[in-house]
DNA sequence: CGGTGTCTCACCCCTGGGTGTGAGAGACAG
DNA sequence: CTGTCTCTCACACCCAGGGGTGAGACACCG
């Protein structure tokens, strides 16, 4: 089956080199191009490509801007995927379109066999990046430390106490903690005194921080 | 200059063929082998190589672990990447390797020159994924809601209103914030009442945890 | 000019929670 | 078997914090 590709960027000679190259592969087929954000936004409407190489710099609308609405747009039926392209390697641009969910970034410098290899990867649903893009998304998110310190904080309490702990990080009173671990609200209070004095904390909120700021609860889990 | 390598993978086989495949290129010297983690830590230690491929199961010691150590004792000047390698595409692994700080994730099937290139990548310092690996790691991250929904609790304070959930989520009590804002103890009473009743709070606990959940203030940032 | 919103402050009430002391039961190690 | 640790609970003290009501000073806007 062949790969339905849109191309969107300002400069002619880019779409009509990148449509030379990729429509002389027998299964890619360019449908429809587009010279700006808002042209290529309507004639995504109208081809429904399966896949839409698309410049981050573009005049009238960018290629974010378009990307999202096409993403948007996108019926249940035939989903469009993205890949986006660009010339300086500027990472503003490459957060914003993963998280718009772009399934690529590449650099227009990278040789023409990989820009083919990942036309064929993110049509089959699996994404690419630029490796210089790839290490910063890499380092980004677990640039967090494993907080060997932090954890280490929370070694000194008992299993129990950890638990009452998680269950204050949750907002929760003595007498619902007291309600939920099936003990007496006495109990709760020696536990989280203790928690308090082991940690060196004076407020329950304190304890809060300490539980998100160990990792023992983390913004966005399960509540 | 050439990419001094190391391979660790306990079949033979394996090892042979990527030496082989590898030695072949111009710009790539495999340097050291081993056959399970312990080996390849200490093989590390010795040689120092630029490049590690990492088999993620390995007898003795797996992977994951092997790339901790050898990841741990890289002195300043000489530092090792880390590619690991796995015949399934278990994510439990990958994410565990990237936070470890490994560099590159490929599977074993995928096609020679790939390897080829991922070496050249990482040991340039850039980072390169199996697609199906870089598909999974932007969901994983970027699924996360921008939260839109989360922010817009928020909306509803006034930027004094604000400033005092901030300072509350910072462990402060009433009199502290009132000494750091220079207000009176009282006024700094209206402030979070109004706070706990405009976000349907009971506690200054819990104010905590709406600042985490909403992004207002995030776990490791400057206290 | 009057209405609205924000920031400020005060007084009162009272419960929840933090603190101290003490202690019994069960588990486990030496 | 004795010491240590953990979990459990009780009584008592006291105050910071949460709740209600009211109000003065500005600033902004129609």
């Amino acid at each position: 089956m062949t790969i339905r590709l849109m191309i969107a960027d300002d400069q002619a000679m880019v779409r009509a080199g990148f449509a030379a190259l990729l429509n002389a592969q027998s299964d890619i087929e360019v449908v429809a191009d587009a010279e700006d954000g808002e042209a290529a936004v309507a004639a995504a409407r109208l081809h429904h490509p399966d896949l839409v190489l698309m410049d981050v710099r573009m005049p009238r609308m960018d290629g974010l801007e378009a990307a999202r609405r096409i993403l948007a747009t996108s019926d249940g039926a035939h989903l469009t995927r993205i890949l986006m392209l660009t010339t300086f390697d500027v990472d503003d641009y490459v957060y914003e379109a993963l998280r718009l969910g772009a399934s690529g970034f590449l650099l227009k410098d990278a040789p023409p066999e990989d820009l083919i290899t990942a036309v064929r990867v993110v049509a089959s649903g699996e994404a690419l990046l630029a490796p210089s893009v790839t290490r910063r998304l890499i380092e980004e998110f677990f640039a967090r430390p494993t907080e060997p310190v932090r954890t280490s904080m929370l070694e000194s309490l008992t299993a129990r106490e950890t638990e009452v702990l998680r269950l204050v990080a949750r907002g929760m009173s003595n007498t619902d903690i007291a309600a939920h671990l099936v003990v007496s609200v006495q109990t709760v209070k020696t536990h989280v005194g203790k928690i308090f004095a082991k940690l060196g904390l004076r407020d329950r909120a304190q304890a809060v921080i300490c539980a998100y700021e160990s990792g023992l609860v983390t913004a966005g889990d399960p509540r």
